[in-house]
DNA sequence: TGACATTTGTTCTAACACGAACTAAATTGG
DNA sequence: CCAATTTAGTTCGTGTTAGAACAAATGTCA
């Protein structure tokens, strides 16, 4: 049948490694109040003056489809905002209103350090290690898609 | 700010390597007729008898709730049956209707030719690295869980 | 300038995702 | 044997997801 499949497992132990992580992160970040997409978005505007919908897209791999509801939910929480963009009437600046700013400056914090605790064990020389072995993989799933 | 966070690079590449793979897979499989839950389900319950929604859910990591919309539509769609089990009432056995077979024999070598074709010019010893990496990545997020 | 193409963000549809509440069936303890 | 608990699967509410079709604004180029 399968010419090979050698490949199913290290599949396998992706889809494994990515779900421990995600369920990890989205129970910790629902605690905040906040669901994964949208403590996505507050931590990728913290600390800027805001950004496009396009970019904000592209920094959180969230689809453009995706972010209008994203984003209208966290308006409607009052903790980001849609302000004009100075030069081309298309596009909108997206970012944090004062709330999001202190929903960011509280939550991303203690996100950050829930995750830190799971690693608290490892060392810079493993995450290089992963981090290779990571983009290697990557890589060859995006070969695909060119 | 972070007191070191030198995890949040592997988790971006961990990120980044899953949506690669969600991405070339799930394009593959749309075009087989298939959503990638479904075609999952497909795979998994190819050559066996079937098996209950619990163990189903199990193997592909899909949650009991979401499963029982999943299988609704394949059954919608006359590849997929639900079964009474013998001894439990509470059970059902959930397998492939004959049209489910021939479906399962067709898909299942073609996306898995695809998927061969992203990993035509690594060895053996590539994945293994891979899947040790990996392995040990979901260990440590498991390892929160419990 | 003016037709054509590209880019930006929204809307729509269908499907998935998860937790919580729920029913029915089985199991356990006393 | 019966009450209390556990397990199996469905239903429900909210939110995410991708892709396609769309309108408005911008860019290109002859």
């Amino acid at each position: 049948m399968s010419p090979s499949a050698e490949f199913l497992p290290t599949i396998q132990a992706l889809v494994q490694a990515y779900q421990a992580f995600q369920s990890c992160s989205a129970t910790h970040v629902r605690t905040l109040g906040l669901t994964s997409p949208q403590f996505d978005i507050v931590a990728t505007l913290g600390n800027t003056p805001g950004m496009t919908a396009t970019e904000l897209g592209g920094k959180t791999l969230i689809t453009k489809g995706t972010l209008t509801g994203v984003v209208d939910r966290l308006v409607a929480r009052g903790w980001v905002e849609r302000a004009a963009h100075g030069s081309d009437r298309r596009c909108q600046i997206i970012r944090l209103t004062p709330a999001g700013e202190a929903l960011f400056k509280q939550a991303f914090p203690a996100h950050l350090a829930h995750l830190a605790r799971c690693f608290a064990t490892t060392g810079a020389a493993q995450h290089k290690r992963w981090q290779t072995a990571l983009h290697e993989l990557a890589g060859f799933f995006a070969k695909e898609n060119a």
